[in-house]
DNA sequence: GTCTATACGAAGATAGAC
DNA sequence: GTCTATCTTCGTATAGAC
């Protein structure tokens, strides 16, 4: 396990990432994520034996995880918060890219269709729903929501914004998500000021 | 313009609508397209000039339609009942196809990058978005909802659901849906009872 | 262990037979 | 006008040279 080994697998994990979420995951290629990270294609079934679907789940989790740890760290101040984390996050990823990149866990939700064909990747997806919804959830439970009205308004939030940015691309503004977020703000500050 | 033409051309439509919200738009390809419909792949491309991005704008603009036409009927009855319409539409189509199909406007505005790689399609896709989002503003101004909350809360609502159904897929449960169906209904009906 | 070269299938699109 | 056969490119994956 070199430095080396380490950061070509990074990058090319990190690669396939970026490319899902612009691109989606069918349109990612091993070929081009392997020229775009300077490697050679067959290095990339040395590196993940399970091919694209290994690729493509540990691409999942990375994004993932990095999403997760923004929201996590913003959220110790307050569920409004967090919440303005997580919506500022995406905001700068759409308009960074000029509407062309968007979440790649949602691609993934949407493309691998069953269990079958992409089973690793379709349940990093999941988890990651599950985990960004259950950080919201806790926060908002530590500030006096009720468990279960604390985990529909955090399902609400996740859903709402992976909706918004993907309207916001194809409308190419970012009108789609800044209403989404008045309306999700006033919500949270409203829940926890009872 | 005989009545086979059409009906073989709307085959091609809806064959492609529903392919695309099953797997999404890159995995979807005119040969098996063609192939469901019964129609030889040679037809497709007279039916349809511009290939695939005409086909897949068509399919957006058809189911696109779909729903338009069920949520400005129920809206009707007024903005909770053009909701639950609304829910109850997508919970009926991940649940009857066993969480393998979601929405092919999502799919579309996901997948098509670029304006210039897939024009028509981005933009009917948009176009979707924002005719459902129209009506579910009106309706609630019609309710004595002021003209900018309207307009923030239907975005809300279209981005909610569409994220939740996406989020069904990958947890293989109705329970992202059902959550965010909650929240809507009473912020809708907070909204239209002030 | 790393990488080049290749196998094999399927994609979009079209040319030309009927 | 309809459809068959084919062109070209690109996909995943692997076999085998270094």
């Amino acid at each position: 396990m070199t430095g080396t080994d380490q950061s070509s697998r990074q990058q090319l994990v990190a690669g396939a990432a970026d490319m899902i979420r612009r691109r989606g995951l069918n349109a990612t290629s091993i070929r081009e994520v392997a020229k775009h990270a300077g490697t050679p294609l067959g290095s990339t079934y040395h590196y993940f034996p399970g091919g694209k679907h290994q690729l493509a789940a540990e691409a999942v989790r990375y994004a993932a995880g990095t999403v997760a740890s923004i929201i996590a760290a913003k959220l110790r101040a307050g569920p409004v918060e967090g919440l303005q984390a997580f919506l500022t996050l995406w905001r700068t990823v759409i308009t960074s890219t000029d509407f062309q990149a968007g979440c790649p866990v949602l691609a993934v939700s949407i493309e691998s269709v069953s269990i079958e064909e992409s089973p690793a990747a379709l349940t990093a997806a999941a988890e990651a729903f599950t985990t960004w919804s259950a950080h919201l959830a806790e926060s908002l439970r530590e500030h006096g929501v009720a468990a279960t009205r604390a985990a529909h308004l955090a399902t609400l939030i996740v859903a709402a914004v992976e909706g918004a940015v993907a309207m916001c691309r194809a409308q190419r503004s970012t009108d789609p998500l800044d209403q989404t977020a008045t309306e999700l703000t006033a919500l949270v500050q409203a829940a926890i000021s009872r």
